[in-house]
DNA sequence: ACCTGAACACCGTTCAAGT
DNA sequence: ACCTGAACACCGTTCAAGT
């Protein structure tokens, strides 16, 4: 049942009917509860009660919707503590990036492909990371390889996390089990043995711990 | 120009107008040249000389165009050499699948999700990887662990390269340059410091020898 | 300035009709 | 079986018209 219909006009003033903040809300909670591909400028100006192009005084096209949810997104990081020893800051930025990323799994497609583009909303996320490795006492092009790694690393898990929430089931065994006999013997007694898909907790916290050993072993 | 339209009717048998690969290759074109944006049905057939709907009897819908181009994709992965030592194995395997990934700039998004919902296309070509650190004498867990880590980064990694491989200039120098001052010191010090983007050949190769590396130091 | 509504140039896909 | 073409239900966006 569509919203009742407004008439033409401009509003009282200061009581308008569209503000920036409250279509990109709308926005994301289309994208939450249906998915990226259910918001259209069409559905998001009926969920706000409103005709389509009224949509366009406020945001200039469907891209900035997209932008502005990402960045409102990334506004969210939380901060990571300025003191502790540097593997700690690692791991509570991992944390704190991984929780960011996933909070909106219908979204983390555009999360991350921003964050690989570095627009200005991604970039400035990443300075918490660059000073905990400066801190640890590497060279600039130790600390930039290191941030790198691990920032690739969180989007790549990111993706992958947010794909796998999106199915049921044990897609990694399923699919092993159904490929002809004979393929791919290593990963078979690999997924046997180990019974927890690659996406969980303990995963991502032992990749971590792998780079922040790799980067530290390279002054020894 | 559009090409000359064809009557309607069945064509000769074992002539026909249109296949499955011919199709597929002409949307490969079509994306390299325009981006995937670019695809749609109507061009596509537009580029075959056919009416759009003929497409549908050789392919179910759009989708299955996509994942057809990614499986075609990812059967081109480079064999990695069985009998080297395991970290030359690794470093290969990483080399392989990057290039496979970045062999069509416009197509990486697909490739990663994909690889990322580890589809059947996608799930073989890590069956070399894990070999590699199965003869590393790795426990199962710790395989896991590590082929994991080593995908999730690469994925990561083609993101962000397939996306700098479709701007120019130097995004990293000229956002950190248009930050308020005082923001990311220690970003704009490293980056001063480096000069080379995070999506080089040294920044690739540096990132694969930090994985390996904590990977190898586990058993210490 | 801000909202409306018709219109344009696209989409993917279903279905009936040709041979 | 395979190709065509009209039709349907969508899109994003421009533009003129309202207040």
């Amino acid at each position: 049942v569509p919203p009742p219909k407004r008439r033409p006009g401009r509003p009282r003033p200061g009581r308008p009917v569209l503000t920036r903040p409250a279509i990109l809300a709308a926005a994301l909670d289309l994208v939450d509860e249906a998915g990226i591909e259910a918001l259209s400028m069409r559905k998001l100006a009926d969920r706000l009660g409103v005709d389509p192009m009224s949509i366009y005084h406020h945001l200039p096209n469907k891209a900035a919707i997209v932008s502005g949810l990402v960045a409102s997104v990334f506004s969210t990081m939380a901060p990571v503590p300025a003191d502790d020893p540097w593997r700690d800051r690692v791991r509570a930025w991992a944390h704190a990036y991984r929780d960011l990323a996933l909070a909106h799994p219908n979204l983390v497609l555009q999360i991350v492909t921003d964050s690989a583009a570095a627009s200005d909303a991604a970039i400035l996320i990443s300075e918490p990371l660059y000073a905990a490795f400066d801190a640890a006492g590497l060279a600039p092009w130790d600390v930039s390889n290191a941030a790198g790694a691990l920032v690739d690393f969180v989007n790549g898990y990111a993706l992958a996390a947010g794909a796998a929430a999106r199915v049921t089931g044990d897609p990694m065994g399923d699919r092993l089990a159904a490929l002809p006999p004979g393929e791919a013997p290593t990963m078979r007694r690999v997924a046997a043995a180990v019974s927890t898909a690659p996406t969980g907790t303990g995963f991502f916290d032992a990749c971590v711990e792998i780079i922040i050993r790799g980067v530290a072993s390279a002054d020894a």
